[in-house]
DNA sequence: TCGACTCGCACTTTTGAATCGG
DNA sequence: ACCGATTCAAAAGTGCGAGTCG
């Protein structure tokens, strides 16, 4: 590990939020409504999902996000590359999850099937990136990760942590927000939805080629795959 | 009774502070 | 005094499975 000189200008950026939470939710222009998408703009601000193939393998099987109490990471995580930006101004970039259906889903059958009505909608959390706000030189020179989000099914969750139903249809939204002035958050603003990022919430894996697809990509769940140390028999 | 959920466990990577060498 | 590399322990992220809850 050692040095990390990404660290180093880490200081061009001004940490003024919290990473997430209700009280930005408030401060928020409310969420951006889905007219804005990425193609619509013809300033060409564009984001592009890196880690795009992996997400797909999942989707293809129905992608699955556990969901605790005191909040869990997504797997796969949003990789995001962005161009298009003014280098020296400066840009918020949030992360919120929005409900995709009005349906509460069962598996069973080998398959997801709606099995009723969806739970009220909670009130919106989103999630800050942490280097926000920092300026479109910061954002485009590299990889923008939201693996610090997690996802809780804690209605009274006191952390911050994105709040969602068990067994829900879920689609995660990065929205793009210049802020020229940092308490003013009026400027412009891009919303960009990757639907190979849907996913399904469970409390425990429901589908066991989900299972083998996340143990086997993700380097926390190494111990048990097959040929690891874990094979104790 | 049963499906949804919780919690502790073994195993893993990541983080961060301390130490060392030049 | 400085900087980078290395070490090492603590912290934190995994799915499992037994147990709990409603």
């Amino acid at each position: 590990m050692g040095s990390r000189p990404q660290d180093r200008d880490a200081a061009a950026h001004i940490p003024l939020f919290p990473s997430a939470c209700d009280a930005a939710a408030k401060a928020l222009p409310p969420p951006v409504p889905n007219q804005l998408t990425s193609k619509s703009k013809k300033d060409e601000v564009k984001m592009e999902l890196e880690n795009s193939s992996l997400w797909k393998q999942f989707s293809s099987v129905g992608t699955e996000m556990i969901i605790t109490k005191k909040g869990r990471r997504m797997f796969p995580g949003l990789k995001l590359k962005l161009s298009g930006l003014n280098q020296s101004l400066r840009y918020i970039l949030l992360l919120d999850i929005v409900p995709v259906d009005n349906s509460r889903y069962r598996f069973q059958g080998g398959g997801w099937q709606v099995v009723g009505g969806a739970e009220a909608r909670l009130p919106d959390r989103v999630f800050i990136h942490p280097d926000s706000p920092a300026t479109g030189a910061h954002w485009q020179s590299r990889t923008i990760s939201f693996h610090y989000a997690k996802l809780t099914n804690n209605t009274l969750d006191s952390h911050g942590h994105i709040i969602l139903h068990s067994l829900h249809r879920y689609q995660p939204r990065v929205h793009v927000i210049e802020a020229r002035d940092v308490l003013k958050w009026g400027g412009q603003q891009h919303t960009f939805v990757f639907p190979e990022t849907q996913f399904i919430t469970v409390t425990a894996y429901q589908n066991h080629k989900i299972t083998e697809l996340k143990i086997n990509s993700n380097p926390f769940a190494k111990g048990f795959r097959e040929d690891g140390m874990n094979n104790k028999k």
